[in-house]
DNA sequence: CTGACTGCAAACCCTTTGCACTAAA
DNA sequence: TTTAGTGCAAAGGGTTTGCAGTCAG
């Protein structure tokens, strides 16, 4: 982790900006969290080290984050932004759980692959993707609301 | 298309709703365009074929569409509501043009089965899922912008 | 008639911004 | 000292909701 702090401060060095507690905290809380975080909850647990903290500055310093390439946003469809890090972490996709809320980073290489290939087949140029899978992890599918017998697709 | 015209009136029957003309003509642009649009694409579109049409039921019959099954959410990351309509449109996924905005639908059998056997291997129960794609479409893509040769991943 | 529908505007939620003060370098 | 960083609160942008009048059934 040492290094991606480090990775960090250089990053704010080379485009003129200042290496402050305050971000120092934000990051290192940012890093040590395997959680997709929307920025209240990155708030409130970096305000038990520093309650000074604020809002604002907590969003500004993920927007830092993110352009660092340290840190990337995520959407789980709850109209809230979520960013994960990317401290050890490969591409992966994720399977949402829509009654939990937990989401389980998983990886295929063939679906990689599969995606590569139909890009190319419509001469798109890729930047980045995401592949989100919503339902219910193995703990909650035990017992899924029923309701009218509902089914999506 | 009167089909699916037919299928939301007997939803809003069996609901003790009632089929009114302003949620016909919202529903009948929704299901005539074939574009991903934002809440207030569709009020600009139905105002002209009624212009005493409010915000407020654009929004609300579009829920209404939701809970039919006419219409799905999708989401282009950029901070708004998208709808798409079910009418004619089976499963596919999205390349979506990061500079031109459009988003083109795609299909892949084989991703959909390695999806399949993934969500299986974790013991995950999927409802729905999306994968989308960002980059540059062919036409756009001739004249990506070109800054530091930043790199995502 | 009854109860749902509607437009309007205000309320909401999350995110961003302006300002005056603070703190890196 | 100089310039960026910061908290606060207000502003923004999109979405939802309460209310009183309207309309479908």
């Amino acid at each position: 982790m040492k290094n991606e702090i480090k990775l960090f401060e250089d990053f704010l060095v080379q485009k003129e900006l200042k290496y402050t507690s305050r971000r120092e905290i934000i990051l290192e809380i940012f890093l040590k969290t395997e959680r997709h975080m929307s920025p209240d909850e990155l708030y409130d647990l970096v305000k038990k080290k520093d309650s000074g903290i604020g809002f604002a500055t907590v969003y500004r310093t993920l927007k830092l984050i993110k352009e660092a390439g340290l840190g990337r946003e995520v959407d789980f469809g709850d109209g809230k932004k979520r960013f994960e890090h990317c401290f050890e972490h490969k591409h992966h996709d994720h399977l949402i759980c829509i009654k939990c809320g937990k989401a389980l980073e998983v990886a295929d290489d063939r679906i990689e692959k599969l995606q590569e290939a139909l890009v190319k087949r419509h001469k798109f140029n890729p930047v980045h993707h995401r592949l989100e899978i919503f339902g219910y992890c193995k703990d909650c599918d035990k017992k899924p609301p029923r309701q009218g017998g509902g089914q999506g697709g």
